[in-house]
DNA sequence: ACCAGCTCCTGCTTGC
DNA sequence: TGCAAGCAGGAGCTGG
């Protein structure tokens, strides 16, 4: 699903397209999709104007002119993309009503956003605008990895405290916001430290390069729009190419990519997900 | 308080 | 070829 470089293309493909713009319908199409929708979502959403699309951790926010802003997270499938504004829709399904749109948004000038989400892990909901921080979904998550407030001595003092494996704790979105489990496993590796590494026994010299490491795989994921498995797609449709970029990712069984490592990628599993990491140069 | 495991859901891939 | 199990990028909840 998306990650934070795949939440933060999508906004950067949105933004231009919906900032600005007053939502003329708003066609909810089931109740749902983890958590049941506020039952007048669709009310409150029409005629409203969208003042700016901002993100936060894997959280789209839509700052609405009605004082309230439009929570979104994609879960593991969802996608959000915009047509109808002169860009080609993008091909869904194989004729017909393309299956799991559950919600579309029309905007004035003609602009149409459609949220597909086959898995339904995806959310939305809607809060005032100054306490959308204090949301439950919001209200525990860490700092932002590309902010200031993540730094060394803020990680070195997290993970001093924690007796987990790193890989569980960067997973954590108490600790940092947005990571999941592809950057996780690729930052570690960048960084050549074994995902199974207790969180409290690194020692903190390691920890710099560490930070440095999981800023460097966002902004490189980013830049490339994000990496494309299964489902994720850019607002346009377009899809990401970071995963020509992975390390570790997906490789079990080929050459490690770090210079001057003979190392062979293996897969692993942590508390049931899969961890991808060369034994040789991370330790 | 902390932490591992379960769970929600659909669909693609893998192995028999 | 067909079918079923396994697995997937998230994250809240439960129970030890």
């Amino acid at each position: 699903m998306p990650e934070l470089p795949e939440v933060e293309t999508v906004r950067r493909g949105l933004a231009p397209r919906v900032e600005g713009r007053r939502i003329v319908t708003a066609d909810i199409r089931r109740p749902d999709l983890r958590w049941p929708f506020p039952a007048d979502m669709a009310a409150r959403l029409q005629g409203a104007r969208i003042v700016s699309l901002r993100r936060r951790s894997k959280y789209l926010l839509a700052d609405l002119d009605t004082g309230e802003t439009l929570i979104v997270h994609l879960g593991m499938s969802g996608r959000l993309q915009a047509d109808g504004d002169g860009i080609a829709a993008f091909a869904l399904g194989t004729g017909g009503a393309p299956r799991h749109d559950h919600v579309v948004l029309t905007f004035d000038g003609g602009t149409r956003v459609t949220l597909n989400d086959p898995r339904r892990f995806g959310a939305m909901d809607l809060a005032p605008t100054d306490a959308v921080e204090t949301h439950r979904l919001l209200a525990r998550l860490g700092p932002e990895p590309l902010g200031n407030a993540f730094g060394a001595a803020y990680l070195e003092a997290a993970l001093k405290s924690r007796r987990t494996p790193i890989k569980a704790a960067l997973l954590d979105q108490r600790v940092v916001a947005g990571l999941g489990n592809i950057y996780v496993c690729e930052a570690l590796h960048r960084a050549g430290i074994a995902p199974a590494r207790r969180s409290d026994r690194i020692a903190g010299r390691r920890i710099p390069p560490l930070v440095r490491s999981v800023r460097e795989v966002l902004v490189a994921a980013i830049e490339a729009g994000g990496s494309s498995l299964r489902d994720y797609r850019q607002a346009d449709g377009a899809l990401g190419y970071f995963q020509h970029d992975f390390r570790v990712y997906g490789r079990t069984g080929q050459a490690c990519r770090t210079e001057c490592c003979d190392g062979v990628v293996r897969r692993m599993v942590q508390s049931g997900r899969s961890t991808f990491h060369c034994p040789r140069c991370q330790r």
